[in-house]
DNA sequence: GCTTAGCACTCACTAGCCTAGAGTGCTAAC
DNA sequence: GTTAGCACTCTAGGCTAGTGAGTGCTAAGC
């Protein structure tokens, strides 16, 4: 367990990662610069404050703890905490009672969006931190139907449905009024078409077709391609990310100055580099762990993402977590996002 | 211009309420609280600071000013913005370049849910306030088509469309599964007993329909009937509420505490509350104001809502607004809440 | 009778000073 | 390698005094 895997520094001897491990333990609970007469006890070693001090410089030297202030104790950096949650935690599994509680809550539901928005509201009201969750990608999502309806004017409305009854609708605006008996053949020509095929299928030959076959083809068919074309686009582009219980941030003084606060809610709603970074966490296996001040945005400092995939058979569908300051419970928060994205898969996988 | 009606208590001479109007035009673009010398000056009265505060003196009894200790200045108390917006105040229309630029904002966009969060964005964009904007109501609008599609199982997918492109989706539990064809009979069924009439209408009927006639029909109708009704209920309480620019409200010392702040934010995610408050500003004639102190939610202490109904063809549609600290700049706020109002109604009233 | 100068008074805010306490690094002895 | 001892540093909190803004009251002036 206590690796001597060395981040970027020197080996860390095996006495001092264990030190290591229970001061950043220790400042977890409580939030102080720890000392070196409380570090001194909690290792369970026997040995005097002064050992420690020299331990403790060690471990300043090598970039892993400093101290706000001369006479303050001391705090992890961010290298520290890398190398705890990368080698020296140690995550013992949710017990099966509050496994069994949590799948409670995703049983009875079936549907997509009910199901991710249960598993964001677990994450954040459990783990007392934000909850994230990307939707599930639809490229497995089977198609099912498209209809089109004439608005007024030269407006369609577009409607497709896919996988579990996922409902995707946008008003296009197209070169010239389709009359309804138009529009009707045009969704059955398409319906037709791909009825039964994946979405990732569906969305290659959309764009196959459109190039190769245009000239040879009735000219209202070729025009449903394109409108077929352009649903999708939207469909994809969605509010892809479900965030809850940002308020739970608003709690911890690492992240109390309003200005670090309204950057970081901004953040939340604008949603694209949150995203941007979960998308990184996709190929990942298992749990990981961003800290926010090795991310490059700013709005994160102080903040960690904890983060894992689910996946239906093999497949990565997205990708959920938490969002937390740096100085968070790991122990406890890694099994719960490890559970969530568990039975969020298998909700899913069983509504498939 | 500066009335004599008194809100609750006796009458306010002409003078005081002169003195009143400056001191909370005072207060509110400094946030201090007002002293004699400096409203002195401001009057332009040409008083000596010794007779300001005889008067100041008299507003205190009258519960219109207070001080928050005995060497500060006066600060407005509820009583006196009560009075200040509904005799004192003077609002400038918004002049004619600042429309037109609002106006352009909504130029472009036709269908609703594009329309709506453009007024909410503008609200907050330009007031740097939380723009709130209640969703149209759909009353008035004309049902189109309901589809329903056989999912697994016993689930059905049942689509409803409304206006000009508005689509509701539900998936419903059925106590037996649907062959595809009945489903076929079932829409058209409806939509045959619907089609063009106002959602109002298809509301009643289909209660009238569910009670009188259930026994002499076909129970496949039957059942349709009753899916359709459950549509309906989905369809009337989406997210009624939009909410944007939150996060502008943290700059406002008045609002600075974090419990505050939290319960604030927890309120525009929860809605409910808000939405009640809102609810009862439908039937008001042009813009009103709530202070939150006067609500009774202890959340919108110190804030005020700003809002005005939104009515097309003399039918309101919903209500819209800024919520921002009670020293806000009122007399800038209530045309831009008033004038987006008034472009929000026309784009729908165009739109349908 | 309204207005005003004068005055004593109150109170928040700030700066400066001090102490207590926590924790450090270093040195020398074990 | 470990530890006791010690001088040193720095923060947090409490105390004091001074400053400035603003008040209410009184008595004189127009």
């Amino acid at each position: 367990m206590a690796g001597t895997r060395g981040s970027s520094e020197a080996k860390v001897s095996e006495r001092a990662s264990h030190f290591l491990k229970t001061l950043i333990e220790h400042y977890i609970r409580d939030g102080q610069p720890v000392g070196s007469r409380t570090l001194a006890k909690e290792t369970g070693l026997d040995l005097s404050p002064a050992t420690v001090r020299n331990v403790m410089a060690d471990l300043e030297d090598m970039g892993l703890v400093s101290s706000p202030h001369t006479s303050a104790g001391r705090v992890p950096t961010l290298l520290g905490y890398r190398l705890f949650v990368d080698s020296l935690l140690t995550v013992k599994p949710l017990n099966e009672i509050d496994v069994a509680a949590l799948r409670a809550e995703f049983e009875p539901l079936d549907d997509t969006s009910a199901l991710v928005d249960t598993a964001s509201r677990l994450l954040s009201g459990v783990t007392r931190l934000a909850g994230v969750v990307m939707l599930p990608r639809h490229e497995r999502d089977v198609f099912r139907q498209i209809e089109l309806l004439p608005l007024s004017g030269k407006k369609v409305l577009a409607i497709l449905v896919t996988g579990e009854g996922e409902v995707h609708n946008r008003i296009l605006y197209t070169e010239r009024p389709f009359s309804p008996s138009d529009l009707v053949r045009a969704s059955n020509y398409l319906t037709e078409l791909f009825t039964g095929q994946d979405m990732g299928n569906v969305r290659k030959r959309l764009l196959d077709d459109l190039h190769s076959t245009h000239q040879q083809m009735d000219a209202l068919m070729a025009q449903a391609l394109e409108i077929a074309q352009r649903v999708m686009e939207s469909a994809e582009h969605k509010d892809q990310l479900l965030v809850s219980g940002q308020t739970n941030l608003m709690q911890f003084d690492e992240l109390a100055s309003m200005e670090r606060l309204k950057a970081l809610f901004e953040a939340f709603t604008e949603k694209r580099e949150i995203l941007y970074l979960l998308d990184r966490c996709m190929q990942a296996d298992g749990v990981q762990i961003f800290f926010g001040g090795e991310s490059g945005y700013a709005v994160l400092d102080d903040c960690s993402l904890v983060t894992t995939p689910y996946r239906v058979e093999g497949e990565v569908l997205g990708v959920l977590g938490v969002i937390g300051p740096t100085r968070m419970d790991y122990q406890r928060v890694i099994p719960i996002v490890d559970v969530t994205a568990r039975l969020l898969a298998a909700a899913l996988r069983q509504n498939n």
